[in-house]
RNA sequence: GCCGGAGUGGUGGAAUGGUAUACACGAGGGACUUAAAAUCCCUUGCCUUCACGGGCUUACGGGUUCGAGUCCCGUCUCCGGUACCA
């Protein structure tokens, strides 16, 4: 075997795998069982770029070393197939999604497989798949027929709740959700209520659940979307605006969950920052619910003096019964301060509450607020706006008359969609209290700049407030809460900021909800005609009435009459559970077998974007929740450490161009000579002062653009060129443009002229102002990899040239894995020439292979065993950055120690083996191993005793700096070493002639000498 | 605003409170070669010095410590998340 070639050994062993199933995982084992898994990829057409592979050639690396470890890995891969690139790119060709999604997934898999990623493909899913969605339908019936239960805390099937209803009615039954929206009866009622009557008195008790529902609704995709698809009032994927609608949507409802997702989190290695995402998102805030008695319009049509006169009656003469205001406060305690309330303008009172004088200005007000999109609302966070409703309330600890308003500010879906506003507490009041001419009584003696702003200060005691006058944050807020309970206005509560998830989507591509109706009402289909299959349609587009793509399909009803639910599923609906699947990935009877559950628990190790911390990771935990409450599964959480890699950036690369004044010549086809300059130049131009003007370096700069003009001008007669000069408010010699250039056009920012001239027209006559040793270099920046900024770096080039293990050995040596980090193809030389280096070590001078069977010397055993020992625990510690460097210094002292043994590199190649497969199984088969085991080897053993020195070098410090370095015996005690140090010339060396104060002896590690 | 995270050479980065800048890229010099590629050797944080050496340096300012990139307090900058959530 010559020099090393990785094109020959990779395709070699690739193939080698393939063919022999090499990573071909069973469900029974001897051996400790590990789940490592990826997040599950999106098949986008684009292809994987370089920054896509650095979390899979880290969880690759984990596995194979779980391996040698003696684990039974599980290490699947499978795609998230439904999605909706493959269904717009459908809706403008035509072709149908299926055939994309297809072709995108081989590309997928070919270029996953030239990395050498160990995946047991056996076991791949695609969602997409009947054979996968029939089961996620499955979950979805199963969600549809339960309901949870608050006294048991946990999802229970709706037979217990509908026998229940027949023993003893409604009456005492605490299900997760809005009681308003639930009836209440007899059991003897129920037996009479005919079958839609029981089915629409369970429906908001399912977990899966059809109601009106406020939805981010995006036109441009025509389809409903999720909070966490939508960023800053625009769709996540293509970037259309997004507005509020009230839609019939289905809903699945998480908030069920919403204390048993915060309360898991503690016990999950996850990074903090994901934890804290969840924690916030969850939104789980403390306080209480207040009534407030609202007073009848004929208290408002008093004028101000007889209001005054009538205050001691408010409670019996004005009182409006039956209507009342709850509002949602975690600041109970500056109830005092409350000095008007905010409705949402969607609150259900507002038209019951405005009196005859306000109804104009609140039928304005609430129109302009859904004019408003909710991009708008959310740019103009500083804007106050609002409108009174013309009625009062009563505070109830006070009996005070309260003005009742209307503002954007409060969000319906939110609490009671009201607020008690106290504009000396709370920012938010205050501005908007002073906007419209509000009191601002202070609470707290500790409140301070009140004339400025808002203080919520829970410090100091209480003033101008009743009951709780003059005492602290805490005993208020129990004297409060226990004054509302007891008068039946108020209590403690509990409130959540997430939203039950909403679960249908207007599309094509996607699991159709396997929901059909009859009389209007919904019905699950039966477990056993799943799959519901999605159908053929003529176009991806919705039908002239407005209907989902779906209401296309012809002739598609269940059992021949009733017609099917025709939104499809969300994109996250099949993510949420697809790992349990690769336990289990083609059982028909089951979506995983008890047996396979129970040997594989939950995932050890989930690598994967931070990007899902508040979508898939929170979704896929309450399914996961969901299905423990039902015993199907048998862990507390799924997945039990997580990582996330970090971002691998691009680096862009530019140039700079000058702007020049030009005469068009429309009938002659030019093409104007651009002129590029080098970075230089343009730093050296845009400095703009006086010193460099005067130079001689900037009059060369000027000939040489004179020299390019009159060049120019030679060539092109008719043209009148100028440079445009002085740029007058700046004071700049010439302008420059910035245009990105295609970073495979540079090396080192070095531009290739020609391949730059070719890749666009109108670069083709372009001049080139070069750097003095004829160069011309680009500027660079770091941006994300993108398209659009001629930054990505495609990794089947690099595996071509360099091959795949230096690809994965660059990867990881760019840096700590979660962060993120800019990509610098040059860098990769140095892994490679690494990787030639241990291939000689073998193969010196790239001969035959020429190892000795002689026994290592100590120095060589302790290069060995250091490396041992640190590429375990790097590896343990997922520091794969820090193991690459590992290597390459103990390749390079062994290649200084010129060893070409045996006994130290075979060990070696093993502990290479996770990081650079290929290189590994070639030098593993040469070194007379069967072909293809170095996965099924052990890892070599960590022996301390060859890393023991017989003398240790201590460097000698004065005052903490380091002066000198003297040797000791490994086993000198402190005393001893104090002593030498003394009894030596150091001090009077570098002691400026001061005595010694003390002596620090670190055993083994340094002496520092006090003077 | 709030919640996370990070600031170390020209670049990516390393460093259980114990010799800061390992490893690699880039750059400079040299060897081999007709030449290129490949490979090998030397130099490479900054300032100062012919040199030996000396001084400074982990965003900035303080502190704790015999000793701080690492711990504590304050400030600045950048990145990520999130936001009328009552």
């Amino acid at each position: 075997m010559p020099a090393y070639r990785p094109e020959e050994i990779e395709k070699k062993w690739q193939a080698h795998w393939k063919a022999h199933s090499t990573f071909r995982t069973e469900n029974h084992s001897d051996k400790p069982k590990y789940y490592v898994l990826d997040m599950f990829p999106y098949p986008s057409g684009a292809g994987l770029h370089v920054g896509h592979p650095l979390g899979y050639i880290a969880s690759d690396i984990v596995t194979r070393y779980k391996r040698l470890r003696g684990f039974n890995v599980l290490h699947p891969m499978g795609f998230d197939s439904f999605g909706l690139p493959a269904e717009q790119y459908a809706i403008q060709t035509g072709r149908h999604p299926a055939l994309t999604t297809e072709k995108n997934i081989e590309t997928y898999v070919q270029q996953l497989s030239s990395l050498g990623f160990s995946y047991d493909w056996s076991r791949e899913v695609r969602t997409s798949d009947a054979s996968y969605y029939k089961w996620t339908q499955w979950i979805f019936l199963k969600l549809f027929n339960s309901w949870y239960n608050l006294d048991a805390d946990r999802a229970e099937p709706l037979t217990e709740l509908t026998a229940r209803f027949a023993a003893t009615g409604s009456e005492g039954i605490r299900a997760a959700g809005d009681d308003g929206d639930r009836l209440s009866f007899s059991a003897g009622q129920w037996a009479l209520f005919s079958e839609k009557q029981k089915l629409a008195a369970v429906l908001p008790y399912r977990l899966a659940y059809q109601q009106d529902t406020y939805v981010n609704w995006c036109p441009g995709l025509g389809t409903v979307l999720s909070n966490d698809e939508v960023k800053d009032g625009l769709s996540e994927r293509g970037g259309f605006p997004v507005e509020r609608r009230l839609m019939p949507q289905w809903n699945l409802r998480i908030t069920a969950y919403a204390d048993r997702l915060l309360q898991g989190l503690d016990q999950l290695d996850w990074p903090d920052a994901v934890k804290e995402m969840q924690r916030n998102w969850i939104g789980k805030s403390i306080g209480a619910e207040v009534t407030f008695p609202v007073l009848s319009s004929e208290y408002s049509v008093l004028s101000s003096e007889t209001k005054a006169d009538e205050a001691a009656s408010l409670t019996t003469q004005y009182l409006l019964p039956n209507t009342e205001i709850k509002v949602y406060t975690t600041r109970v305690d500056t109830i005092y301060g409350a000095t008007f309330l905010v409705l949402a303008p969607e609150h259900e009172l507002v038209d019951e509450l405005t009196t005859p004088e306000q109804r104009a200005a609140v039928d304005e007000y609430i129109a302009a607020t859904k004019r408003r999109s909710e991009r708008d609302r959310m740019t103009d966070v500083k804007a106050v706006s609002g409108v009174f409703t013309g009625a009062y309330a009563l505070n109830p600890v006070n009996n005070e008359p309260v003005p009742i308003w209307l503002a954007d500010y409060v969000l319906a879906g939110y609490g009671t969609g009201a607020v008690m506003a106290v504009p000396s507490g709370d920012q938010r009041d205050y501005l908007f209290a002073k906007h419209f001419n509000l009191p601002i009584p202070a609470i707290s003696d500790a409140q301070q700049g009140l004339d400025q702003q808002a203080d919520p200060t829970k410090e100091g005691r209480y003033i101008n407030s009743g009951i709780i006058n003059g005492l602290t944050y805490k005993e208020a807020t129990q004297k409060l809460i226990a004054f509302l309970e007891e008068k039946g206005l108020g209590k403690g509560k509990v409130n959540f900021r997430q939203r039950d998830a909403i679960f249908g989507r207007q599309r094509y591509w996607g699991e159709p909800i396997p929901i059909y109706y009859k009389d209007g009402t919904a019905y699950g289909i039966a477990e056993s005609d799943l799959p519901l299959v999605l159908p053929e349609i003529d176009e991806y587009k919705p039908t002239e009435t407005g209907e989902p793509p779906l209401g296309r399909a012809q002739d598609w009803l269940y059992k021949g009459k009733y017609p099917y639910e025709l939104s499809t599923m969300p994109g996250w609906a099949g993510s949420s559970w697809y790992y349990l699947r690769y336990m289990d990935p083609t059982n028909e009877a089951r979506f995983v077998s008890e047996e396979a559950e129970h040997y594989w628990g939950s995932v050890d190790l989930y690598m994967g974007g931070a990007e899902h911390a508040t979508g898939h990771l929170l979704y896929a935990r309450f399914w996961y929740l969901f299905l423990k409450d039902l015993g199907l599964v048998s862990s507390n959480e799924p997945f039990q450490k997580l990582i996330n890699q970090g971002m691998i950036l691009g680096r862009s690369n530019f140039v700079y161009q000058m702007w020049m004044q030009w005469q068009t010549i429309p009938e002659e086809e030019l093409h104007f000579p651009q002129i590029y300059v080098s970075k230089s130049f343009k730093e050296a131009m845009s400095q703009n002062s006086e010193e460099f003007k005067s130079s001689e370096k900037y009059a060369s700069y000027l000939a040489q653009i004179d020299e390019i003009i009159s060049r120019t001008r030679a060539k092109y007669p008719h043209l009148k060129m100028s440079l445009m000069r002085h740029n007058a408010p700046t004071g700049e010699y010439a302008y420059f443009s910035k245009f990105h250039v295609d970073v495979n056009h540079t090396d080192n920012d070095v531009l290739n002229i020609s391949a730059f001239r070719n890749w666009r027209n109108e670069n083709r006559n372009a001049e080139f102002i070069l750097e003095e040793d004829g160069t011309f270099i680009c500027d660079w920046e770091v941006e994300k990899m993108s398209k659009s900024k001629h930054n990505v770096v495609n990794p089947n080039i690099l595996i071509d040239k360099y091959g795949a293990d230096a690809l994965r050995l660059y990867e990881m040596f760019l840096g700590p894995l979660e962060q993120y980090k800019p990509w610098n193809t040059n860098g990769i030389s140095g892994v490679s020439g690494f990787l030639k280096k241990f291939w000689r070590l073998f193969h010196p001078e790239d001969g035959p292979l020429a190892l000795t069977d002689e026994p290592a010397t100590p120095a060589e055993l302790k290069v060995l065993h250091r490396a041992i020992q640190k590429a375990q625990e790097d590896i343990e510690k997922f520091s794969f950055n820090t193991s690459v460097s590992l290597f390459m210094i103990t390749v390079n002292e062994l290649t200084a120690l010129k060893c070409h043994k045996r006994a130290i590199l075979e060990p070696l190649v093993l502990l290479v083996s996770p990081y650079a497969p290929h290189l590994a199984e070639e030098l593993w088969q040469e070194l007379g191993h069967k072909a293809g085991s170095i996965s099924t080897a052990s890892y070599p053993e960590f022996r301390e005793e060859f890393l023991v020195e017989d003398t240790v070098t201590y460097p000698l410090a004065i005052n903490g700096k380091v002066r000198e370095q003297m040797q000791f015996a490994a086993a000198a005690t402190a005393a001893e070493i104090e002593t030498a140090v003394l009894a030596s010339d150091f001090l009077a060396k570098h002691g400026e002639g001061k005595s010694a104060k003390k002596v620090i002896v670190v055993p083994g590690r340094m002496v520092n000498v006090v003077v």
